[in-house]
RNA sequence: GACCCUAUCGUCUAGUGGUUAGGACACCACCCUUUCACGGUGGCGGCCGGGGUUCGAAUCCCCGUAGGGUCGCCA
């Protein structure tokens, strides 16, 4: 039989990045034994639920590259889908809980009380065969033992998670119910709904959650707990999934890039850690670099273009070959496409403006000097790149008896207005003469 | 309060009775270098505590402690 898991998101307007590593985790399974992920939208929250808030999940997975086999195409409940299971909005199954609940009253193995409906819990304990954390016995809590039956149907006709979760695994036939170990507490509750129903219940998977770097449990507000953080922030998604598989999963060869195919080929839940993770930004930005760096040039020209227009810098305005070439200076040095507009937004402006403190050190007397002699050596230059450019700087940095860097740093700050950024060679190439002479000129007149 | 899970450098991890406890991020120093990065070299830094079991425990058991989760007519 074909192995079947899902991922079930509640539309609440964001995914969390706990979320999104379960997503991320089941699709490795499926992929990696050839199964089958479906996704369902769990909206039975009508209050909050709103087609933008599944758009969040929907965009937030696709960009992750986790697609799936089964469930929605659109963001509308009553829209289409793909799979033979449907529909996978909970708000559209409606029909098939209330046939369900109806059998469990039939055969007494749930009971009316006030309006709601609530369903016999065994009073033994039940123990959770779980492939990650072994076997779990639970026993009932005091407040449990004192009641252990539970509502699932609410007064006001409405079922609750836990009959709607088991009632939708079973009838669309999940087999592996990969999830996060917030859950593992409730799956006694499950596994008795599907005993109840008379299915044997599927296999369990809970796998560790994610903690604020402090340890804390992540929650909406916190610091990167959104996965549009990092959709919007300019990451990569191949280095997104790359960090979260590494959160509780390890291939064990001290290796840390890995491309998602081996990461497929590689996966397997047994091999998940049994701890909650920290989230590391420091460590996701340096992969993230890393995975910049290895970028084919187009791609990295396209995901730039892109940022530069979130930043408000529309590249339109110059000739393609320009802006190819500014960019070029830029690959491989940044950690996030973030960061692009300010360390490459000089190649796009007309009017660059120093920092009052960093122009006073930089345009001394003696800076501006220097300045000035640079630029008579620049204009008798019979090409302006960066192979003569620096050869010239070179040359009068040795006639003045200086380092490079005393005629490197003044000028990287009149012609980009930044002390850090680019080669500074290749970037006056890229500036071109007029430009890089009418900046130096301004700075030449500058005066705080 | 009860129940459940967990515990190796600051962080992510390798490790399944015998290792100088390995790697990565971060941090520090040096080298390279036009800045910043990259790269290179080196360094700092860990088995939560206490009892067992064993010739021998990071590894197995128990008890603490700490962190996380759950106990809803939320999902």
């Amino acid at each position: 039989m074909s192995i079947r898991v899902r991922f079930a998101p509640s539309p609440t307007g964001f995914l969390h990045i706990g979320g999104a590593r379960t997503a991320l985790f089941n699709w490795l399974y499926a992929r990696h034994v050839g199964g089958h992920l479906i996704l369902r939208i769990e909206d039975t929250d009508t209050a909050r639920n709103t087609q933008a808030a599944v758009d969040v999940i929907l965009h937030g997975l696709r960009w992750l590259g986790v697609n799936w086999d089964e469930g929605p195409l659109t963001s509308d409940a009553t829209g289409p889908y793909k799979g033979d299971r449907g529909p996978y909005y909970q708000s559209q199954r409606q029909e098939n809980y209330r046939l369900r609940v109806e059998a469990l009253l039939a055969r007494d193995m749930a009971y009316e009380h006030e309006g709601a409906v609530r369903f016999r819990m065994p009073r033994e304990p039940i123990v959770v065969p779980d492939l990650i954390v072994g076997e779990v016995r639970r026993e009932l809590t005091d407040r449990e033992a004192r009641d252990p039956d539970f509502v699932i149907v609410r007064s006001d006709g409405q079922p609750v998670f836990h009959l709607v979760n088991v009632i939708d695994d079973l009838e669309m036939g999940i087999t592996h119910v990969i999830r996060g170990e917030d859950h593992l507490s409730n799956t006694p509750k499950h596994i008795a709904l599907f005993r109840a129903f008379g299915v044997a219940p599927p296999v369990y998977a809970h796998i560790p959650l994610i903690l604020n770097p402090d340890g804390s449990k992540m929650s909406k507000r916190d610091q990167g707990a959104s996965l549009s953080t990092y959709l919007e922030e300019g990451y990569t998604p191949e280095a997104v999934v790359n960090y979260l598989c590494l959160l509780g999963w390890s291939p064990k060869d001290n290796r840390e890039i890995l491309p998602v195919r081996e990461i497929i080929d590689r996966f397997d839940l047994s091999q998940i850690l049994r701890h909650n993770a920290r989230f590391d930004m420091a460590k996701l930005q340096w992969m993230n670099a890393e995975y910049m760096r290895a970028m084919n040039p187009d791609r990295f020209y396209e995901l730039c273009v892109h940022a530069l227009a979130k930043a408000g810098i529309d590249t339109n305005r110059f000739p393609l070959s320009y802006v190819k070439a500014a960019l070029d200076t830029c690959h491989g040095k940044l950690k996030t496409f973030a960061e692009l507009g300010g360390y490459a937004g000089f190649y796009f402006t007309d009017e660059i403006s120093w920092d009052t403190e960093a122009a006073a050190k930089g345009f001394t007397a003696e800076g501006r000097d220097r300045l000035r002699r640079l630029r008579n050596a620049f204009g008798a230059l019979p090409e302006f790149t960066a192979l003569h450019l620096e050869a010239c700087l070179k040359n009068l940095a040795g006639q003045l008896g200086v380092k490079v860097g005393a005629l490197v740093h003044p000028a990287r700050l009149a012609c980009t207005g930044k002390t850090v950024g680019p080669s500074l060679y290749h970037l006056l190439e890229v500036l071109g003469r007029d430009k890089v002479f009418e900046r130096v000129d301004r700075a030449l007149a500058w005066n705080g």
